[in-house]
DNA sequence: CGGTGCCTTGAGTGCGCTCAATTAAAGTGG
DNA sequence: CCACTTTAATTGAGCGCACTCAAGGCACCG
């Protein structure tokens, strides 16, 4: 719980806001849809810990991932104004989730001023990790957006308290990681083995560990300002 | 200035409360910056008229504009937070720009209503197409990614109150259509050019003609729930 | 111990890039 | 009003990055 308050950016004297809002906790299962493309989403969300990710799926099926949510995030806000949701939420791995109703989350934004900038802080931090990944996807390689987002989920993993700055659980498999960066399966893994014969990674199916930080940040064209991020990183 | 309610989402009632800021408004010529990548933005602002786009520069110099700005967005909020703005701001054409101190900004998002409900429509909103932006990206053709910019556009300047739905006036050189859409400006001519060639649209330097809405938004795979526009909108 | 998902690697193809040259359009100054 | 400059659009030729299709390996799980 101390741990979602430091996630939201909230002292615990504020936390009194959050658990005063009507919420459910819920447990998932990894693979689970919280919400789908089409649906008439009825809750926000707050991540008190797991891994999820939003996604959108084109006409054609193709699927992109479009975010990812760490402990402390809080998604699903898309949907406040508009009744069908135009992206899938999923969870990737076992996970306990705040559901808030969107009334509440309406109602809690404008008679709570400590929510209120929190989520004003989480919807900015979103934009910026958005246009960053943009960036990502139009002008840089495939194995520096794929080193890129080895960087980014090593700091959001670190800061929401997860693994150990440059080692730590990686969450995706290659298709999914395919999915989030734009490229197929089979060039992520032709990616992946190259920064490991470059000796800047060293990965199993289920952890990474940066070997070389400072390399893979170049490769990578990182710098973590985009993250909003106070501070507290080990990394760098 | 009822232009701009409306784009802002509010009532001529509601005015007030924007002109009640402690506004200025400049105008500017066209290709000038209002904020550079590394600034220290002192501002946000409200586009009364004209077109801007925001860009970042990566480490080798590459250009990619991340987001467009018309009559009645707001823009230049993720420096709220951040001392240093992670991207450019330029203006396109002639514009008209409210500046409004960031300190207002967070004052109006404090104590008035009417204007913490338009910012948090305006960044669900900015948050709505950069996604969108992301899955064209990643997943889309060449020549499906430059449809759907067409199509956005022209819905965007539509309801904006510009131009006549399926005519409007274009507001990039092919350089800033292909940093936009993550292509290089030769091959956004060439599929202009099959565009043309497929009698979906006439275009001139700086005006376009939609000949053939549905087929170009079938090539584009282009729906328009993603821009959360509530209505008034003459095409389709 | 067979099944199933995921990772890995190879071979060949094509989309979008680079480099380069030409044309068209819009200023700009004499 | 016309030479001159500059910026944008257009088109061609060739290359390379990332894709597709395909086969095999490895680990986990019934």
């Amino acid at each position: 719980m101390d741990k979602l308050a430091q996630g939201l950016g909230l002292g615990s004297a504020d936390m009194s806001t959050i658990s005063g809002l009507p919420y459910r906790i819920a447990d998932f299962e990894p693979m689970t849809y919280l919400v789908r493309q089409g649906d008439v989403a009825i809750h926000c969300g707050l991540v008190v810990s797991g891994f999820l990710c939003s996604s959108k799926i084109g006409g054609d099926g193709s699927r992109q991932i479009v975010s990812f949510h760490v402990n402390g995030d809080l998604f699903g806000f898309q949907s406040i104004f508009l009744d069908e949701s135009d992206h899938h939420i999923q969870v990737l791995s076992h996970a306990s989730i705040f559901l808030i109703p969107k009334q509440a989350v309406l109602d809690a934004f404008e008679g709570n001023y400590a929510f209120r900038q929190a989520l004003l802080r989480n919807m900015l931090k979103d934009l910026s990790i958005s246009k960053e990944w943009l960036f990502s996807m139009g002008r840089r390689s495939a194995l520096a957006r794929v080193a890129h987002l080895i960087c980014e989920l090593a700091v959001r993993q670190d800061v929401a308290g997860l693994g150990n700055g440059l080692d730590y659980d990686w969450p995706l498999t290659q298709e999914q990681f395919g999915d989030a960066t734009g490229l197929t399966a089979v060039h992520v893994n032709r990616m992946i083995k190259a920064l490991r014969d470059e000796g800047v990674i060293l990965s199993s199916k289920n952890k990474i560990k940066i070997s070389d930080w400072p390399r893979l940040a170049k490769i990578a064209d990182f710098t973590r300002g985009y993250l909003h991020m106070s501070g507290d990183v080990k990394i760098l």
